[in-house]
DNA sequence: CCATGATCATTA
DNA sequence: TAATGATCATGG
């Protein structure tokens, strides 16, 4: 991936700093996407997704919790699940499983990858449903600040703030989640 | 500056 | 290792 990185002219950690963001945007180059901000799905009907993989106890697992969207608590307020960004990307993703090799990596392997729909029906978009209300509740009921990471059973409200004093919140995909839809995809 | 990409750091 | 919170590079 290092190549492609070079040839689509993204930066890795040439400068001596490491653009954490760089796996992600090397897929949606790939995939024949322009990089942008967008806060709706980033390609024409579906979102990109790449996920950290590493070794615990000989087995492959998600390294980490997925980031899936941000969270604007007025839209939160307003919307409900099947209204909301998240359902929006979540329902017609793409997950790219990568090697994880370490900090700073110069190598990323891509694993797999696997497209997925969800249906409004699925049993695990009913958890995931329960979990947004949840979240969407507490916000309503106890403020955007009483949010944390350790809401949710499948999705959580994590901080994802700017770095600089700010903070805001995004949903993330915990990694049992991470797991379920490799599984199911497979 | 902030949103988005996702990883890094800290603690237990 | 797992879980949660904080941070960084990039581009608009």
């Amino acid at each position: 991936m290092r190549e492609l990185a070079l040839r689509h002219g993204i930066t890795t950690y040439e400068t001596g700093k490491q653009n954490k963001g760089w796996k992600g945007l090397i897929l949606e180059r790939l995939a024949g996407l322009q990089t942008n901000i967008s806060k709706a799905p980033n390609g024409l009907t579906y979102e990109l997704k790449s996920v950290s993989f590493h070794y615990v106890k000989g087995k492959l697992v998600p390294k980490e919790t997925m980031a899936i969207t941000m969270i604007n608590s007025k839209e939160l307020k307003a919307h409900s699940f099947l209204e909301s960004h998240c359902w929006a990307k979540l329902k017609t993703i793409v997950f790219c499983a990568v090697m994880w090799h370490g900090k700073n990596s110069e190598k990323a392997e891509l694993l797999q990858v696997t497209s997925l729909d969800f249906a409004e029906t699925d049993e695990v978009i009913k958890e995931i449903k329960a979990d947004y209300d949840f979240i969407r509740n507490k916000l309503i009921k106890k403020g955007f600040n009483s949010l944390t990471g350790k809401d949710g059973k499948w999705i959580q409200a994590r901080t994802k703030g700017a770095g600089h004093g700010s903070t805001s919140r995004a949903f993330y995909a915990r990694k049992e989640m991470v797991k379920k839809i490799f599984t199911i995809a497979k």
